[in-house]
DNA sequence: CGACCATTTGATATGGATCAAGCGATGTGG
DNA sequence: CCACATCGCTTGATCCATATCAAATGGTCG
């Protein structure tokens, strides 16, 4: 464990892992705007640096947002599963480059219709306005789990997952090795030994790389410290 | 430098450091509806939990915004300086507590008074979303910081808050070792040792502890890699 | 079957944390 | 006005978690 500061206060509250913005009911009338789009395995949904025209939400699959760095790394900065909004970001241009990591269809929704039919409507403009809000949440939740060590990071990430694909125990991960390592902050090699660690410690069970048995939930909660 | 995907591919953006919010023109009429608070040296605007329900601007001071983890070590989210929008947040209720750094003036708006407001404004709904969005920004780009060396993380810092105190090259820091240490992900002891470094490096001066003398704005932009 | 790619595992290096001491500024009481 | 305590910061020595470098393993597709 990490130091920092050891303030010993007495305000404990955990790192809620909020997951992507996921609206049900929410933009309900909006999504009849969008058009739903096929992408393929890898296929780029768009650039960093793109000016920002478009809205998107999951339909099916798994899409990536991910920035590279000047020096080459790679930073990704979310996973959207079904259900999940994507793409807002901070103004003009996407801040993140979005990939499909598998399959996708995707709605791609007009930002500037959507802007003209919040002023119209606003419930529109308050769910266009709680979206973000949620996604900011999230954000901040992985600021909180990049300054915790490696073990802690990969357990807080194999609940995340746990409970955004609620599948039982067995979390079947969309996405590779190395997208995990860059979204936690962590080398592959890292990433891979933390999970044989928690293999050893009994937490989990890796049937094969991509599926992971939850095996003990309160023990990989109290490594998420 | 740390390693963790080596993608020689060809988008190279420089992370941008987008300080807080800072609402020029923006909620112009809302101010309206605030009132102007003092708050003095390290009293509590707010804290973790309490239920969300003003916004804030600072009118003079600092503000930090912070969240105390489980085991005693402390983040700070950000440091708001005069025109900077703060507390917005997720939903219900703050996820960070709210301190003054410095005696603060902060102008303190009500969260409902405004969402009534801007239900019928949509100018007032679009600018909402906007302060939302680039707060959003703010703090995807503080992701990219926690990512990086610790020199390249000072370096990002010193360079940040220069452009937010536009004073020339000497920067008044309003903030402690400790409140830097813990923006930056780092100890009080590596953030001291960097700066130190970076004075060795004709980077910087540092006559006072509080007060930094930006000598190579260019070598730092550089090590901030 | 063989090539390729993702993942795991091993050995070593290193950046930053930790533990500890020193230093300078500010404030307090005598 | 000066001794002395306190606090924030710096500097030094050492340790450890994770990166790095390297090789082995395993699964997939032609």
């Amino acid at each position: 464990m990490l130091r920092q500061t050891a303030y010993h206060a007495g305000a404990f509250k955990q790192a809620t892992n909020s997951p992507p913005v996921r609206s049900g009911e929410l933009l309900g009338a909006i999504e009849l705007m969008g058009a739903p789009m096929p992408f393929a395995r890898n296929a780029e949904i768009y650039e960093e640096g793109d000016p920002a025209e478009y809205l998107y939400k999951v339909i099916e699959g798994t899409v990536r947002t991910s920035k590279l760095l000047a020096d080459g790394r790679r930073q990704v900065g979310g996973f959207y599963l079904p259900g999940d909004v994507f793409g807002l970001e901070t103004g003009d241009e996407h801040a993140f480059s979005a990939e499909a990591i598998a399959d996708a269809k995707v709605l791609v929704i007009k930002r500037s219709a959507l802007i003209a039919l919040a002023d119209r409507d606003p419930d529109v403009a308050r769910q266009l306005w709680s979206v973000t809000c949620r996604e900011l949440g999230r954000v901040q939740d992985h600021i909180l789990l990049l300054i915790k060590s490696a073990q802690e990071r990969v357990a807080a990430f194999l609940l995340e997952m746990a409970e955004r694909v609620p599948a039982g125990n067995a979390v079947d991960l969309p996405m590779s090795r190395q997208d995990i390592a860059d979204y936690l902050g962590l080398t592959i090699e890292t990433v891979s030994r933390t999970l044989s660690r928690l293999e050893h410690l009994s937490a989990i069970e890796l049937p094969s790389s991509r599926r992971i048995v939850l095996r003990n939930r309160s023990a990989l909660s109290r490594l998420n410290a």
